[in-house]
DNA sequence: ATGCCTACTTACCGATTGGTAAGCGGGCGA
DNA sequence: TCGCCCGCTTACCAATCGGTAAGTAGGCAT
């Protein structure tokens, strides 16, 4: 991927993020650059190819901060909280994505009722496996694990994408107050969801 | 709102939570519908202004089913659960519903920033004090306490837009599985992150 | 010097976008 | 019966959409 198709994507990122597929043009995105239509037509061959380099982008970045997890922490239980912390950073490149991946999972129900493969599936299967080793967890079926996870994914994602919202209805000081308090609740909703369904 | 004004508001309100905002044009609804674009622009000046109908009507419905309960179900934690139960129904309706509502909330950040009414402020407002009258509760922090509802609308919402990739993504019979479970999660998240921070 | 590739430009294209203007038939109150 | 509003139509609009075609300037290997 050479330097300038990465400046690109990253404008397109974000403007996707922003306003979704349908309500960014090509023409908007280039004008951002200072580049003409033309010039980003060149680079990636139609809207919907440049499209899918952002979002193969994303994936990418997604799976190898899975497996960085992976190889730096080995207790199952710890592993799982940091790899939720790190989905659920706050910073502003984390929420563009997530918003992003939002959007996708919205637009994506009728593509995806014919195609079996997504791009997220093997971030899903990795994040099975690690639920599966917590210890009184192997018994557990693959699906269960899965609902855990949807439950975890939900509250993380909901809440990076509201915050602009939540920022604006509570005012800046008053959102701060909860945002702080969101890391903590969301440990202790791994380890009540864990041991509950341990029991 | 006159009977026609209903349907035609009901085959906006699919159209706009399958494809988004951008994603449909006036002529595609109206042809939908049978009728002419100008048809449609007779009754709803523009498309921005249906669009606001289309959400004043959901909303509207939504504080209505808020009420029901609060008069319904006099014990907190039950009524706490009685109304989490509704808004995690599967129904197709209800989840055509969620998927353009988190639509709304990607979209509308930006706008947010400046309008600082929002269409789901009383929603929420009436949604904490649902649990600030749970015993054990009254003490605590209304930011604190809408940390919690975030965790249980996250978890619910996600869920329900993520249905047709998990169907895909699953098959038919894995997902049934899967979705079968959800509900008896969802009562036990309420009880483990009420409890958790109750003590 | 020649030829080719990359990166980009200008000039277009047909289709579709949201929206305006003007007219028309039928019902209904004065 | 007159006039008026409601619900709808046809006709039209400028702007924008994604995309094609053709050409150009520079670098670089032969």
């Amino acid at each position: 991927m050479s330097d300038t198709s990465e400046k690109l994507l990253a404008v397109a990122e974000a403007l996707f993020s922003e306003r979704g597929f349908y309500g960014v043009s090509i023409a908007a995105i280039a004008s951002e650059l200072g580049i003409t239509k033309q010039a980003l037509l060149h680079h990636f061959k139609s809207k919907e190819k440049l499209y899918g380099a952002v979002l193969a982008r994303i994936s990418s970045d997604f799976e190898n901060a899975q497996q960085q997890v992976m190889e730096d922490e080995p207790e199952p239980i710890l592993r799982i909280k940091a790899f939720v912390a790190h989905l659920a950073d706050p910073s502003p490149s984390n929420i563009r994505r997530t918003r992003l991946l939002m959007r996708e999972l919205l637009d994506n129900n009728e593509r995806a009722k014919q195609a079996e493969h997504w791009y997220l599936k093997h971030f899903l299967e990795q994040f099975v496996a690690m639920v599966q080793v917590v210890p009184g967890r192997e018994a557990i079926s693959a699906t269960d694990n899965l609902g855990l996870i949807y439950q975890w994914l939900g509250a993380i994602n909901y809440f990076l994408v509201s915050i602009p919202t939540l920022t604006a209805i509570l005012g800046e000081e008053s959102f701060e107050a909860m945002a702080r308090g969101q890391g903590e609740y969301l440990s202790r909703l791994v380890d009540a969801t864990l041991a509950h369904a341990q029991s």
